[in-house]
DNA sequence: TATGAATGAGAATTCATTCAT
DNA sequence: TATGAATGAATTCTCATTCAT
């Protein structure tokens, strides 16, 4: 768990993902990262085993809150696609509004890791973007998502939501709620949502 | 023009382009660049000041390109908002997917500019964002775009259409004209568009 | 005595061993030594004081063993000068082809000994010659070596045997009973040995 | 050649070479190899690509050298085995004996080569070796050398030379000529000569 | 005797850049 | 506009060792 490593850990992770989000890996001096995270050069080292695995354990790091926030949010949905295409919405543009670093980091760093991380991470996000294909596939087959492109409408909505690390500040006096609000509102129409008529 | 210049100059920008794309900015060296341009290390500096200069002057040349396009595309198409906004979609995606490098790289590594060309690189982009904006409103005003987010679906146009340098692979099967035909649909699906009833 | 020491240390200096021969001393790091023996690296400075400490005593049980072997090896051998170096050189040509490690390291990395462990190594290598220099003087005084060159045969005697560890593989087909019988003959040679001709 | 180089490798590779000889590869820092020749860090990277190319530089360097001063004292030596040994030898006496840091480097240091480096090194070996064999194997041929062991008494004249770079001090008041003179007596015997007796 | 955490010094190497020609 | 040599600063990372428990 998490929360069992040493205190020095998270400190670090999150030293680690502010640079990484300012400066890009790349331009990212380990060095900084030990600075801003208030601890040793070799205490970083002793953590973690260096620049990469610390990259990495971001990745997953954050892959591990959005999977679990995305399970939450089905959780409590009930069965009814574009309840459920909601909930996968709502959690992912909270998500990036609330993440922006994380996200910024995920969106291109990942050309940093080795093959094997690359690897797992890659896995990671294909089962993420399952959730996305099953919803709208299930809303295509009871007949209430009538898009003509169901792959990229999925594209469309994670890029747009995607999108929001880049520009959104919290500071702008747009909330987060207002966001979820037009965001799913945007992605009911590209998937060109038609709820069923009830029955007389 | 870009034809004036010695011929190591396009080789340079290309193998730039190329390795920053791949590697990010800050973990690509000038020495790889020089490497794959073929050409000396003293050679690249006689060519640009720098790195950075390098980075910027990818930049401003993708931007030209993008511009340059947007405008044509504008210029042939009539006044309907509707067929500017396909206009605009159509030279995006076509940019988008064909010049994948570059739009990589103007995804994320302006954050590696100077203050000074961060600012002309935020210019001009600000520019590109009107001329969607303005299509937009155009459309409202006409009522023939009934999207009650005119702001936020046109950041979702745009964000899909910039997701696709990530993802598209021309090996795989799907055309550019594919894709401009899908998107341009999304598109028009994201800002409601109903066109006008024609008169009687 | 060795047998009184926790099971820790034979592993410990086993893993130094192998890692010095293989790597040198230099290019070793206790880490990798640890991890070899099986033990933690804190459990290593309970053991020893350090790396260097650690090859002192490498060095010091080589010594200890070699000394034994050849004092063994004398006290069976009768008082002839002949066969006294012939039950030198068997007990040094066993040692060289049975501890290829040891002899690797006790060949070079005395230079990494501090001052005062070099020189109690020195004194202890000094006594090793001394034996065969008594040997060798032995021989000559009773006219049975007849070589012109004593200290040099007796450097060529050692050599040859110390050369052993460095190319000898006990899998390729020669027994150290061969590499006895063949060193012995050799060092014979050497030191011009003439049989004291039978009384009629 | 090597006299074509920049006046920075000689000093940088006699740099090395010392420093190499006196604490051993791992031992030895790139620095202080730079410090010692008087260059600055980058300038030894600008003239070679790191650590183990420096070793591998002096090594064949080594190699060029010893086989130059061998292939020299066979082109003035006879066709008589005998004397074709007493060339090789004194060749040999004469590099132990005047190049000892190399000598002790090439005796253990070719364990830091990295693979093609080493099967490189070894190649080189396994030629001097071969001259060896050559002329023991005329000896033997033409009846001169009784040797029983050709292969070992070959190893014992290789070995007892090699030593010399590990004892020999020229301050010590024994010339090399001394040395020659004895090592050749010496490997004579080994090979157990006997000259063809004159015609009558 | 045992150990996991921690560290400062130093390791090799690469960096973007400048300079003399 | 050309270039090979050169460099100081910074890079990531490993080192042997110590310390608190």
């Amino acid at each position: 768990m998490d929360t069992m490593r040493p205190p020095g850990h998270q400190a670090l992770l999150e030293a680690a993902r502010q640079e990484f989000a300012e400066r890009g890996y790349g331009s990212t001096s380990i060095r900084e990262i030990a600075q801003r995270a208030g601890i040793s050069l070799s205490a970083l080292y002793h953590y973690y085993g260096g620049k990469q695995e610390l990259l990495h354990a971001i990745l997953d790091e954050g892959m591990d809150r959005y999977r679990r926030d995305c399970d939450a949010a089905l959780a409590q949905a009930g069965g009814d696609p574009a309840e459920r295409l909601e909930a996968l919405v709502e959690a992912t543009v909270r998500f990036r509004a609330g993440q922006r670093d994380r996200s910024s980091i995920e969106l291109t760093e990942h050309r940093s890791l080795n093959e094997e991380q690359r690897a797992h991470f890659r896995r990671r996000q294909a089962a993420a973007t399952r959730m996305f294909q099953d919803v709208v596939a299930d809303g295509l087959d009871q007949g209430i998502f009538l898009t003509p492109y169901p792959e990229d409408s999925r594209r469309a909505i994670l890029a747009m939501c995607n999108a929001i690390a880049q520009w959104y500040r919290p500071e702008g006096g747009l909330t987060v709620g207002d966001l979820v609000e037009r965001y799913v509102s945007l992605a009911l129409t590209l998937v060109e949502y038609r709820p069923r008529r009830p029955r007389p």
